[in-house]
DNA sequence: CGACCGATTGACACAGCTCAAATGAAGTGG
DNA sequence: CCACTTCATTTGAGCTGTGTCAATCGGTCG
């Protein structure tokens, strides 16, 4: 990965200031060809960091924010509410993740955005950044391909909920986790650490929170994981596959080839 | 394979020919302010005309496609499946929406498209496509924002299924389709076709077959609506809405404004 | 220590599933 | 014009996954 000119706009510490810079750099490399000009450009955003607590809202329903967010650190989870206090949770957001390109397009946001657990994220405004993409369609292209991929995983979420059995369900979303954080190992064995509650596994799930712990227990009791609410150690990574269903097909990022060799 | 495709170079069957290009510009003028450049480039894409009939696939999981898929009428479900025989649809269009957008970004198809009924679909490859779009920032925009609507339709979904029963998930169906063709009258009743079976409505809802039969039954039951199996006729838009627990904010394509007016 | 929150348990109710069979509508071929 | 097939709808019966309610337990923190 090519190494990028930093600039810092109204920061202090170095160190601070050069992460985030360097990871939202690192995803767009790794996404596309930029020009050095595209770099030059992302480096000149101002960007902001920021801290979220546990299940602090970012952005809600309704709002009509300015600004995306880089997950950093962390995890985020979009929500909707249905009827008067049944809460959905639609999405789950990974580090290195991007929230809010929504709002380059549409007025209004359709769902809730919160903080899982304690989260480090960067704000760069809309303005300027929809600049760039319209300079750069390989840009623009690489983050309406990040728009896909998120509708993909949505959809496998539509499958999960619609034809899947509770267990299945909470294996499934484990299965996506893991693959997403890139935590799978060739062994069969490996842990993530994932800052919810049972009643948060409930709301992904779409179950009560009563069931999720009875799923939670015979995941347990089959050996197939270790479950300590955050911490999560997948015994049998087969095993745990087999039980979900999972196929990490819809999670591929490859690019469409044919035009990004192409731009004007 | 179509059952009939016929290709056509600029003006030949006049009838026929006019119509997928007035369509595809209808719903661009709506979209976004083209220039006279843009509407000259999109009438220069070849379009091939094709007709579908039911359950027929119009594309695969894991197909690679090199075109999009403007429907002009008819209803295309994408669906996919889940363990070896459990099939869930995951998205309904309608006619004016576009499929195959993801192709642009994408190398392989996460799920398959089918046509619920008989369909009239327009394809356009993407080659060409993709070129007016890296010149067209606003027309990029106008497609992005339709992957966003998209989006919010599948969170919508996923909100349906995990956190509403049988009935109000297929009430919910219901009013999105209302609202989504313009159907919605002022009046309390109004009716829309839809060419599906109770099956394909089992596969939306995620629920069985036999369930399905139910739910439709308590709707007419409760004279909220009127079904024979294609033609239904809501006899109550408001107390529909009701049962479904649905508001329409989701489904508003309000562009974001501050930057519709300034590109590059 | 008390308050609180999350995890856990048990009892019971119910939504929705499966299996199986009957009915109805539409099309096909003799 | 009538058997025959096929497919969608409908119905009933019993079973199971999941929800609800309510209580308990265990940790954490002020």
């Amino acid at each position: 990965v090519p190494h990028a000119v930093f600039r810092q706009t109204g920061s202090k510490s170095l160190m601070e200031a050069a992460r985030p810079y360097s990871r939202l750099l690192y995803w767009l490399e790794r996404s596309c060809a930029m020009s050095s000009d595209d770099r030059q450009r992302i480096a000149e955003l101002p960007l902001t960091v920021a801290n979220f607590g546990s299940n602090q809202l970012i952005a809600k329903h309704g709002d009509a924010p300015s600004r995306c967010t880089l997950l950093l650190s962390g995890f985020i989870y979009g929500h909707k509410l249905v009827g008067t206090s049944r809460r959905q949770i639609t999405s789950l957001l990974v580090p290195g993740d991007i929230a809010g390109l929504q709002g380059l397009c549409l007025s209004r946001l359709d769902h809730s955005l919160s903080a899982l657990g304690p989260t480090v994220v960067v704000f760069f405004p809309h303005a300027p950044f929809a600049a760039i993409l319209d300079e750069s369609p390989r840009l623009s292209r690489a983050f309406w391909r990040e728009t896909f991929v998120e509708a993909a995983i949505a959809r496998e979420w539509i499958a999960n909920l619609g034809r899947r059995e509770a267990l299945a369900r909470l294996a499934h979303v484990i299965c996506e986790l893991a693959v997403r954080l890139r935590v799978v190992d060739t062994l069969q064995s490996f842990s993530l650490c994932i800052p919810w509650t049972q009643t948060d596994v409930a709301d992904i799930c779409g179950i009560s929170g009563v069931h999720a712990n009875r799923v939670v227990q015979e995941l347990r009791r089959s050996r197939v994981l270790d479950w300590r609410s955050s911490q999560i150690c997948v015994l049998d990574w087969k095993a745990l596959c087999e039980v979900a269903d999972f196929s990490e097909d819809y999670l591929i990022r490859a690019p469409q080839q044919e035009f990004a060799n192409s731009d004007a």
